[in-house]
DNA sequence: TGATCCATGTAAGCCGTTACATGATTGG
DNA sequence: CCAATCATGTAACGGCTTACATGGATCA
């Protein structure tokens, strides 16, 4: 039971980094991957967890402590070895993949000539409200860390939707203006 | 083989978004999403492609000819149907789910200081290198595109990648200077 | 002459989500 | 009293990537 590690799935990866802080379980991971200073990495679901956790321990690059709680069910304590370590920095060492930026909403800006107006105001209204509660998430999370990396990547975070708030600002007027503009017959409205 | 079209596929959406523009054969689909300012929706193979496009046929989303060619082999030309259309301006009214951000290098700045400065560098001028390549492609987008809205998108791009280039190249130092500051034995190192 | 472009498709497999199963405790 | 939180796990299912199979034409 212990290969070479043969480099790590995402989810795996996410958990060595986190575990690297200190001793989490399974539901507090996948906390800190949705709330945390994580989340820009993946975010995983219970079901990717859970069984992540137990091959990273079959593997020996986390160790296992059992807590029987009262009331509670007992809570599995995971703690990274010095493995998992070496697993972890290795990963983290070889060329980073490409950032992934994906946006559904840009597709609708694409096609707001063939949408209604309402809907295109909904959408930049929508997006509008994200990036602002991120801004504020940010904000708060960057109230509570002291080592200089994370506060590194906090303020990129906060560069990047700052710059991409100030545009949307700027030009959303423009895009409401050519919303409708194709003229589609009447749309999927009923 | 009509159902009520049940809300598409990712890789049938960038389909029939392209589609909309024209007729396209997988192939050349497969060219815009990787290449063309489809990219930033989803990146999307040859595997995912060709079964969605055989789908969205069956459900007569779209039609397909057959252009055979000599020397070539031939060439499924797809066209995007009214009911596709349709299906398509549906899909994008229904609120867009929340755009995606996943960085493996900004995982890499976190832990800056438990990594090599060369592997922090490294990662530092590969980021730098990919967003300017980002950017003269962008440019060349500009460069021949007629309708509002994507001009529009794009100049969302370049507002986002201008700003990442600038913080980068403000912070990038300190960063650096951070690397390696965490005494972690020795690393990867073989 | 060897890589790259054109061009389609299938099959296996990975990785992950969703839903299910279970259940006490705490807070509004 | 109802919802959410804490807490772990499994099973089914889905969607996409990768690799495979095929092969002429073009370009360096």
């Amino acid at each position: 039971m212990e290969h070479p590690a043969e480099s790590l799935s995402p989810v795996a990866t996410l958990c060595l980094a986190i575990l690297h802080h200190g001793e989490a379980t399974g539901y507090e991971i996948k906390k800190l991957s949705v709330e945390g200073d994580f989340s820009y990495f993946v975010d995983a679901s219970f079901g990717a967890i859970y069984p992540a956790l137990a091959r990273l321990a079959n593997e020996e690059l986390v160790t296992q402590r059992e807590e029987v709680q009262s009331g509670r069910p007992s809570r599995k304590v995971y703690q990274i070895t010095e493995r998992g370590r070496r697993a972890l920095l290795a990963a983290l060492s070889e060329p980073p993949g490409a950032d992934v930026y994906r946006s559904p909403f840009l597709l609708v800006a694409k096609f707001a000539p063939h949408l209604p107006r309402a809907v295109v105001e909904s959408a930049l209204g929508e997006r509008r409200r994200r990036i602002l509660a991120d801004l504020a998430h940010l904000e708060e999370l960057e109230g509570r860390h002291g080592d200089a990396a994370s506060r590194w990547i906090l303020g990129y975070g906060r560069a990047c939707l700052s710059s991409d708030l100030a545009y949307l600002d700027a030009n959303a007027p423009a895009l409401v203006a050519a919303a409708g503009s194709a003229g589609d017959g009447r749309l999927a409205a009923e």
